[in-house]
DNA sequence: TTTATATATTGCAATATTACGATAATAAAC
DNA sequence: GTTTATTATCGTAATATTGCAATATATAAA
């Protein structure tokens, strides 16, 4: 099939189920620890930081953007992407919850 | 393609996106809470509890055991999965890691 | 207004994932 | 040893993901 049965979870588990597929590609692990580094943070420089092409770059900024975990704001013909603070901690904090609450639950 | 072009990431990077992988569907996550939350963890209990078949619920058990998340012990014909409390740890030690320094390297 | 630069979108090929039926493997019960 | 119950594996269909070339869009510069 293919498809994720997604009406017999809750909204919890697919939420933390999107979270994790948004963090689960390599490239895009590097495209967050990059624009963090930077001062100013522009796509064209991640293309040449990462190794990929720039059609793949821009689809995976665009997963990223999806759940909000980074902003980009356009400057002329550049975007400075940085990440989204506010809901980088509050995505930590997400996580941080189902891993305590799962492993205090523990036998 | 499909493919995710591995040699091009570092370790950590690579490792990051393998962990998030096997969280990032909601059956996992969902196995994961369930198995939290009982005495004795069954796969079949599970396969009532989850409502998915035998045989993807298996497949979902040995994603989750392939990077140590769970851990399973034969009882005579049942097997008993339970959280691997020291991985589990480590996993959530690994993530915070990255969350605190992306984070705090932004600009 | 043409040209150059930066980013986004589209379309496609290769591969991965999800789910399940059929079946195999294992071990207890009889 | 046969049966029953539990879990794993295989094979397969449907869908998703990854990555890129080609192209579109948008803005600045000339």
């Amino acid at each position: 099939m293919g498809i994720t049965k997604t009406q017999i979870f809750n909204v919890e588990q697919n939420q933390l189920a999107i979270i994790f597929k948004v963090l689960s590609n390599p490239a895009r692990i590097a495209i967050l620890q990059y624009i963090s580094q930077q001062e100013s943070c522009i796509c064209n420089d991640i293309v040449d930081e990462i190794g990929l092409a720039q059609p793949t770059i821009s689809q995976h900024l665009k997963e990223l953007k999806s759940i909000d975990l980074i902003k980009g704001e356009i400057e002329g013909k550049k975007v400075c992407y940085c990440i989204n603070l506010s809901k980088w901690t509050e995505v930590q904090t997400l996580l941080n919850s189902f891993f305590n609450t799962t492993k205090s639950n523990c036998c």
